[in-house]
Parts: structure tokens; C-alpha cells; sequence
DNA sequence: AATGAATGAGCTTTCATTCAT
DNA sequence: GATGAATGAAAGCTCATTCAT
């Protein structure tokens, strides 16, 4: 037994495998996706013996919760430091930043998040472990709409505009901008990826209907 | 065109065997999710042996690509009409009414596209495929930015803001929420389903920026 | 019915379409090799269906004996008209222009002779076929053989060698070379491959024995 | 190098499982020819798994490589130590000790690289390692073209042959005579093929040409 | 006689899992 | 705990053959 800079007591040989066959797991399934990923490729990925993968985890699918478990635990960091930004800097340059870090984590896990999707047995029980842990995508949500909520009150954000709905469509535009990259094996430049964004924001912000204020007195041309 | 002995025109997109293979998969895809979808099962939901699958496929690839092709069913038809509605009734209207179909067919291809990432080679072939027919999501987007162009010219959407950024924040919300809505295994009624969408479609109208003042004491414009 | 050029009786549509099953099968056994040839690519290849093979013979091994069989009937046509070189020109202009006839015929058939070794059972239905019909390989070396022993009488040749083990080099090196030129996917101009039969011929007329004259009153160098 | 329970040392080669499969791939090939030799087959009849064919070999060809390395045995020491038997014995003695441990080998092959060609990307396949490893029947041929020479410079060969067209001229004998006896199913007793090969040499050796007058009344120099 | 969709056994290969060392 | 050879059940796919038209 010893304990970790962390503080955590645990048996130092036990998890050093464990943990070399979860972040090789991890590591193939980014690269390679859930279908291409064998307990042979994980042993030799962490560098252990096949049959050490069976020492740890139970069969092949609960190494894949512990990672699932490990990856979806991150998912709300990436939000973490949202609510110290609010009424700081301007919205615009305080959602650029929060998704710019937002996109970087998608992009990462579109291909383990998207394998899930492969296997509904293995979707089912992601669902009990997010369930569990109070966590998943929702909860990023959550604390973006949180956010834009506190950002109403401060007059900084439009008041008519209902916050879930806005948190929404800036973490579905990254997520799905993720996944179209990988799909078409795209290759985006930072600064391509970070105009695109930019651009995204200050849709999002403006919005679509034409804003010409001599005419504001006349019938909206987009009312309904 | 032929017809059978009943008397019932058709055409090669009706054959029998094949329409058989196509649902089976859809219902297996749905049920099961790709990394459970076998060849063998295919063919036992579908009816008819193994080998018919081939006939009618080149590959489990192309069979799969047909399942979403006949899911776009609704949805492509609405898209291609889009450009007819340029200028017709209010845009908010036209944009509920296609991200409605829009939103049915992404709930539906949610398990396939998501498989497709859980291995690289499929989705690489799959790439080969749209690239081939010159099709894929990205067109969809595209069809979205012209019509919104266009409304530009009309000026009745914002003159400044970017129709391809809008165009993939209006699709990327309705793809992500129906991912979420399988992670969760949320059941939405339409009508509720119908509200959010709503509620997407005015937020992106009205954007997040705070109204200028002087309009801030009438009503607000596409109040609901 | 209907009597063809060479005064045959056969049924034209019959033999229309066999024949074109069965050069079709020819010409695939020898671009591709028996493990590639399939009914479906012979049936494309003849431009018939595929159930027609089926009217015609009896199965896919009937076919090929049609194939080998009318393959193997070439063989000793190639060597016809040796007979009547016997004593005109010289040995060595016979023979070099005997065997690169022969040659031609060897490299093209060589795909088709060796892929019968791969399934017994049809290489043991070859032999049957050559027995009852009195052809093969062996007889091919049996004309050579002939040939040879009547330029001996002659004095043209040797007496003390023996015609057939002579005959059986001679073919044997064609077909030698043939193998090789396929193995090793040899591009060999006409020029080159004339050079070098001439030298095959040179050196078995010859001989490898040193021919000194004025040693030949000792002891042979390489007597036994 | 390990040392077994039995306290038998053994290395690489030597592997149980590995030796298994070679022996059975090897009986079944002789047996039945390639087409009819499926990993099912060796698998049952090495008394193995079919998974543990994986193991030992990349795919089915490479186990078929390893038949024909493991069927060189004799044939590769006696090559080697033919470049030793330069000036020694005679001439003849040397072919004849040489083209018999060719012969055995070549019998033995003849079933499974005449195979070869009954798929023309079996034959690329094998095409390639050969290339990779730098072997392949050309160099035997040229081992014992090398030898001819060497002969050659000490006078016990003639000077104006050529030697790769003689070795080319022996070894394809050896190769021709074992395909024969396999098509016709010859059985032919160790002491006629031995019989049939001295021949060979012999009249290879002397040449097909008439011998000068002069010589022509003495007796033959190389007569039996 | 000719067609070609349909069949289903069988192919090579993969891979999660076990177990003697 | 760790190892990695061995297992054997599937996987995707092929193909000779049949049969209703």
C-alpha cells in the first residue's frame, strides 16, 4: 500500500497496470474507434500481457466503463471556471474562450463518445454510470445555461431568450463541427478552427433577424 | 419499370428482398446498435439467406448506406423545396417546418452515423462513398446557408451574419439533442419535442445580445 | 442440325454457347488461375447467364474437363510436322525452331497445366481424360524423341545418346522456363527469349564434356 | 535455445505446435492439392485449434512458405556444399550427387508449387516474400551455374557453354520428369529414377552432336 | 434453352477468454 | 500477479448450384 501525491492510499503495483490498460484503452479508442480495439492491442498499447487484462477488470467491457467513467469525469472540468466569468470581460470574448477549451475536449472524445452508439447494451450502462456519478454532456449544458442565466440578470444577455436552448446550440454547434471533421478527415488549422468558432459566437449573438432600427416601429418582417 | 403479377407497377428501388434487408437492418440497428448487427442476424430478421445480401449490396457498408438513404426519405424532400420557400411566409416558419423533418431524420440516423466512428476503416469508407456521390451532411448544411442567403438578399435575415455559420448551428442543435435523447433514452412527445425546437429557432432569430434601449420598452418583437 | 467447315454435324446453339462457356473458361484459367475462375465470371465472361453453364455440363468440373481436354489435344499438334524435317536443314535449326513454337504454347498453358496439381481429384479426372484419348505431355516428348532417333540414324545425331532423355531436356527447359517467367512475373522481349533458347539449344548439342582433340588419346577427364 | 521437460533442447523451429502444422499441411497438400487444403482441414489434422494456425503463421500462405523451406531440408545443404566440390571427384559424379537431392525435392513440391498458379495472387504473394528475402528457384539455378564455371576455369567443362543455360537445362529436367510422374501417377522405383537421371547427365554431358570422325572409330569415350 | 435471384454451406480470419507455467 | 500460447465460436464474405419464370 502507499499513497499518491494525491493523497489517495492505494496499492501502487495493482494500478499501475490497471491504469496503463485504461489509458491505453483510451488511447486506442480515440485512434482507432471501439470496433478496432482488441485485448490484444490494449496489452501490447500498455505494454502488459493479455491475460493481465483479465486480472483487473472482470471481462473486456468493464475496463470500457472504467473508461467511459474516466473520460465522461472530465467532461464538465472543461466548464469548471464559467462561473467566475460571469459580468467579467465581455459575453462574447468569455464564450469564445469557454468554447474554444469545450471544442478541444469534443474533438478528442467525438470517437469514444460516438462508439458507444455502436452497442446499445454498452449505451445502457454508460447511461447507469453517468446516472450514478451525476454526470454527462447534460450537466455541461447545465452549467452554460447557468451561466448565461447569471449574464441575463446582469443585463449583459438578452432577456427573452431562454438559456438552455442558447447553452445548447454553442455546445451542439462544437460537437457537431467535431464530429463533421472527423467524418470527412478534414484538417483544420488552429486559426481556421478558432475563426470558425468566432463566427459561430457572434451568429449566436446577434442572431438572424435583421436589426434596422428606423423600421422598428413598422410590423416585423419575420414576426409570426 | 415493371410490373408484377399483381398488376403493381415498380421500380429497382422496390425490390422485394432488398426493401426486406433494409428494414431488418434499420430494426436490428435500432434495437441492438451496429457492433451487434451481424450479417447472419440481418438475414434471419430480413427473411432471406445470407447470400441475398449480397446481391443486393456490394458490402455490409453499402447496405448500411442504404438504411440511411431511406431515412433521409422526408427530409430530402423538404430540403429540396427549401429554395422554393425563399421569400414565402416568415423565415421562422420555414426554419421550424425543415429542422422539424430535419430533426426526425437525425433521430433516426443518430445509432448508424454514431456506429460508423466506432471504426475508423468503416468511416473512412463511408467518406469514399459521399465523396463518390458527391452527398453528406455537409450538403444539407449547405442547402440550409443558400436558403438563408438568399433571405439575406430579400432582407429578411440580418445582412451581417454568416448564412454557413447559422446554417450548421441550426442543424448541429437538432443533431445533438436527438444524441442526447438516446444517450438518456429520454422520451420526448412531439409535442414537447416540437416546443424545443421552437425555442432553438427563436433563440438563433433573436440572438443573445441585449436589444438596444430605445427598442428595449416595446415589445419584444418575436415574443411568444 | 447444321454440318460446320470441318464437316461436323452439330447442333449450332448448342455449340454456340458451349464454346463460348468453354473458351471463356480457357481464357480465365489462364489470366487469373483455377482458384479465381468462378461460375459467375465465366457466365460474364462468355456473355450467357449463369444457369446456362448448367445445361451444358453437368457441373463446373465438366466443364474444365472440356476445357483440359480440348487444351490438351493442342498439345502434340505442336510438334506435327517435326516428322518431316527429319535429315532437311540442320538439327541445330530444327530443333531451335521446333521449341520456340513449343515454348509458345508451354508459357500459355502453364496457368492452366499447373492448376490442375492444386485438386487432386481433378488432376486424377485429367489423367483418365489424356488415357482415354491417347494424348498428354509424354507424347509430346515421344515425337521429340522419334525425331531425334531418325537424325541418328542419319548421322546427324549422336548414337550413343539416348533420344528420349535428350527429348525430355528439351521440352523440359521450355516448360521450365515458362514457370519461372510467370513466378517471377518476367517481362521478356521476343529477342531475348529466341537468345536464349538458342543458347539451351547450343549447350545440349554440345554438351558439357571439354573437346580437345588433341586429349583425347588420355584418359577422358571426366570418365567414370 | 529452451530446454523442454524432457530436457531436450530446442529452438524456434523446433516449436510443437509450429511442426504440427507443417507436417499436416504438408500430408493434406500431397493428398488432396491445394483447392481441397483448408485451414479447417490442417487445423484437425495437426490435432490443433484453427486460431493456433494464427499464431505460428501470419495467413495461410505463409505456412505454405514454410512447407516448401521446411521441404528444401537436403536439397539447401547439398547446394551449399557444392561450390566445396569444385575439382573433386569428376564432373559427372557431382551433377548426378546434386540433381538427386534436387530430385527429392522436387518431387515433393511439385504438388504445392505447381498450386501456386491456381491463383494468380497466391503467386504474387509468394512472388514478394521470395523478393523480401532474397530466394526463390532462380537460385538454385545459379548456385549451380556458379559451379559450372568454376569447373569451367579448370578445364573440366567445355569453355563455349553456356553455364546458366546448362544448370537452367538440368534442374528443369529434374522438374518436368516430377511433374510427370505426378500427372500420370508413375511409380517409379528409386532405383529407375536414379537410372533415368544418370541418363540425363550423361547426355547432357556428351551433347546430342555427332563426335568428330576421328574420334568416331575410337570407343566412346563416355560409353556405359 | 436461357435467365438470374436466391440459397446456404463453407471459406479465411479475428478475437475475447482461459489456463498451465 | 503476470504471461502468452491455445481455444473455438463467430465474423464478413464467396460461390457452386437450383429453380421459378
Amino acid at each position: 500500500m502507499a499513497v499518491t501525491e494525491d493523497g489517495v492510499v492505494q496499492d501502487i503495483t495493482m494500478n499501475k497496470t490497471r491504469q496503463k490498460l485504461i489509458r491505453a484503452t483510451e488511447r486506442l479508442l480515440r485512434r482507432d474507434g471501439l470496433a478496432r480495439v482488441t485485448t490484444r492491442k490494449i496489452a501490447r498499447e500498455a505494454g502488459v500481457a493479455e491475460g493481465a487484462l483479465y486480472h483487473h477488470f472482470g471481462d473486456k467491457a468493464e475496463l470500457l466503463y472504467a473508461v467511459v467513467q474516466q473520460s465522461m469525469g472530465d467532461f464538465h472540468e472543461v466548464l469548471e471556471s464559467l462561473p467566475l466569468q460571469v459580468g467579467q470581460r465581455t459575453v462574447c470574448e468569455n464564450l469564445e474562450h469557454t468554447l474554444q477549451a469545450a471544442f478541444d475536449f469534443q474533438f478528442r472524445i467525438v470517437p469514444i463518445v460516438c462508439s458507444l452508439y455502436a452497442d446499445q447494451s454498452l449505451l445502457a450502462r454508460t447511461r447507469e454510470i453517468m446516472s450514478e456519478r451525476g454526470i454527462g454532456p447534460q450537466c455541461s449544458v447545465a452549467v452554460l445555461a447557468v451561466y448565461l442565466q447569471a449574464e441575463q440578470r446582469l443585463g449583459r444577455v438578452a432577456a427573452d431568450i431562454e438559456p438552455q436552448a442558447a447553452a445548447g446550440l454553442l455546445l451542439a454547434g462544437g460537437f457537431h463541427t467535431a464530429m463533421l471533421d472527423h467524418l470527412l478527415a478534414r484538417e483544420v488549422t488552429p486559426a481556421a478552427a478558432r475563426q470558425r468558432l468566432r463566427e459561430t459566437v457572434r451568429t449566436l449573438l446577434t442572431g438572424l433577424e435583421p436589426r434596422i432600427a428606423a423600421e422598428s416601429f413598422s410590423a416585423p418582417m419575420t414576426g409570426r
